[in-house]
DNA sequence: CTGCAAGTTGAAGTGAACTTCAGCTCAAGG
DNA sequence: CCTTGAGCTGAAGTTCACTTCAACTTGCAG
């Protein structure tokens, strides 16, 4: 077999082992089990956890992640097509998100020049007005905009 | 006087008023009392404010925010010139920012191509290279790359 | 077969950024 | 004056994304 163990697997994706047990709790990756209960992973989880970290990278909470790779087939090894259309929604997210830093970049810029920096007048602190709409409850940093 | 109230503050930034005890705790804002130990904020507390939450949607983490404020002036009320040094410097995160998502984009675009989503050949993963170094300890999500 | 690095578990700890709570006090309109 | 809403405090709780720990078991090289 090429299965995997779960140092190859934090060696090859620089994740440390203990968040491959969480994530594997929190049900994104899976692995199969030797007799003795040691993780064996086959090649294809690397691509899952490569995802995974892409998707943080866009700021994508890790619930929001496992959503998504619910859609990936259960059963068989997803192909590239699964892979591809899974990145090409991210891709959606991410261009989404460049929009809004650069939003706010060019609304930076406006503000340097009047020195305002004023709450409501400048839309730079609510950029797309939701983020004071969603009431008490910490807030993420940098929301995407779904 | 045109002081605001906690109440006030917390109507006009969006901010709950919890949060900006919790920023005057930190020593990110600040107020003076009143003879019943209310809270009256100036005007330009708001303008801190708006840095702040700007600064959040950055990715800047609270403590980086409190060393940037440090540099305004303590006694007197910042001037535009004071908020546009800061602005100009946070104006160059963003754009640091922006240039690294992008990079994530192109990259996703180029594996979205070859399906790959391989951890080291594409560099998506540690975009520089810098987060699997980090070593154990929480990552933070969307560094900021210095 | 032995030794030891590598793996296992559940529970508890961490840090960031707040919120919630209980028990009070203050301030302003009627 | 009195009520009612706004504000105060310190301590504890919350969520996210993990890490650390202790005590124990596996697996492979020699």
């Amino acid at each position: 077999m090429d299965l995997l163990t779960i140092g190859d697997m934090a060696a090859r994706s620089g994740v440390a082992q203990s968040a491959l047990r969480f994530y594997e709790r929190e049900g994104l990756i899976s692995s199969t089990r030797t007799g003795g209960n040691q993780r064996r992973y086959e090649r294809h989880e690397l691509r899952r956890i490569a995802f995974i970290r892409i998707a943080q990278q866009v700021g994508v909470s890790l619930d929001e992640i496992r959503e998504a790779l619910a859609e990936l087939p259960d059963k068989r090894t997803p192909t590239r097509a699964d892979w591809a259309r899974l990145s090409a929604r991210w891709q959606r997210k991410l261009e989404d998100r460049i929009a809004m830093m650069e939003r706010l970049r060019d609304q930076l810029t406006g503000c340097i020049g009047c020195g305002c920096l004023s709450l409501q007048r400048c839309t730079l602190v609510n950029p797309s007005d939701t983020l004071a709409a969603k009431g008490p409850g910490p807030q993420r940093i940098l929301h995407a905009p779904e």
